[in-house]
DNA sequence: ACCGCTGTTCTCCG
DNA sequence: TCGGAGAACAGCGG
């Protein structure tokens, strides 16, 4: 195997390219923590890699033109591996192995529910003495590890809770909720939205495979509500005002300060 | 044609 | 420290 770069791509911004072209020999291995893969091989040179919002990996035939490809690794057999990004939002982050480990972005990844089991316990650990709003928490990525944008409002609306709520005030049952809610909206991305090589959610004419994300002004799936959205820590935020109230139905023993007033669109 | 939007993360302010 | 704004980029739809 041997490589080719794209010179001078924001792909390559964290690593000295010539180690990226050394890479060499076969693979040792490949693990995934979070959003980031870490791909390992004989030489004991490695990369970090990161699809940002736009990256692929894509196979292709030897001699095929792939648009947007930023790096290549050229296998025995003459076919490619290509790192497609039109965004360059993605990362390729070339180090020896022993690096890996450490490298922006994986060395602070928080509790990957994967790799590590999720429970009510280890979500609140996660979520420790934090105020933040809970779909904010739930996207970063120190905290926990592999929830986007979409992701995060997927699980927030599975669990029945409003995205402005503090972590905070979450009540026991609510903690079990978003557990099982995330559980199941990781699911639901391995098993519906990608099934191979190409993940493609907005392909031309395909509908919106998710419960709650790109609804806003359309009704809820559950309770035929029109869905909202709304701008959140510079994210757009989707949600169903009925499915999740802001205020908790129960009583409120456990609301403590009410969060912010937002202006809500859609 | 222009504007605002898009699946992410990082840096720079206050 | 923390949160928010803006930046990095390319394309698409209104």
């Amino acid at each position: 195997m041997r490589t080719e770069a794209e010179a001078g791509v924001r792909t390559f911004r964290d690593c000295d390219l010539g180690i990226f072209k050394a890479l060499k020999g076969s693979l040792t291995g490949i693990e995934r923590k979070g959003k980031y893969l870490m791909v390992r091989f004989s030489n004991k040179l490695g990369f970090v890699g990161h699809l940002g919002m736009t990256g692929k990996f894509l196979k292709r035939a030897p001699g095929e033109e792939v648009k947007w490809s930023r790096a290549r690794f050229i296998l025995d057999s003459g076919e490619v591996i290509h790192f497609q990004d039109m965004r360059m939002f993605g990362r390729i982050d070339a180090v020896p192995v022993t690096e890996l480990e450490g490298r922006p972005g994986v060395a602070k990844l928080g509790l990957d529910p994967l790799a590590d089991g999720l429970s009510v316990d280890r979500l609140q650990a996660a979520f420790h003495g934090s105020n933040q709003e809970i779909k904010v928490a739930l996207m970063n990525q120190e905290r926990i590890a592999g929830l986007g944008n979409i992701h995060a409002a997927e699980a927030l609306f599975r669990a029945k809770i409003h995205p402005e709520r503090s972590a905070a005030t979450l009540s026991p049952p609510e903690w079990k909720a978003l557990v099982k809610a995330i559980e199941a909206t990781i699911a639901f991305a391995l098993d519906v939205e990608g099934d191979g090589e190409e993940i493609e959610y907005v392909e031309e004419g395909a509908p919106n495979p998710f419960l709650i994300y790109g609804r806003a002004g359309t009704p809820c799936r559950k309770c035929k509500t029109i869905v909202k959205s709304f701008t959140q820590a510079g994210r757009t935020t989707h949600f169903c005002p009925t499915c999740q109230p802001k205020e908790r139905k129960t009583d409120g023993d456990q609301m403590r300060k009410r969060p912010r007033a937002r202006r809500y669109r859609g």
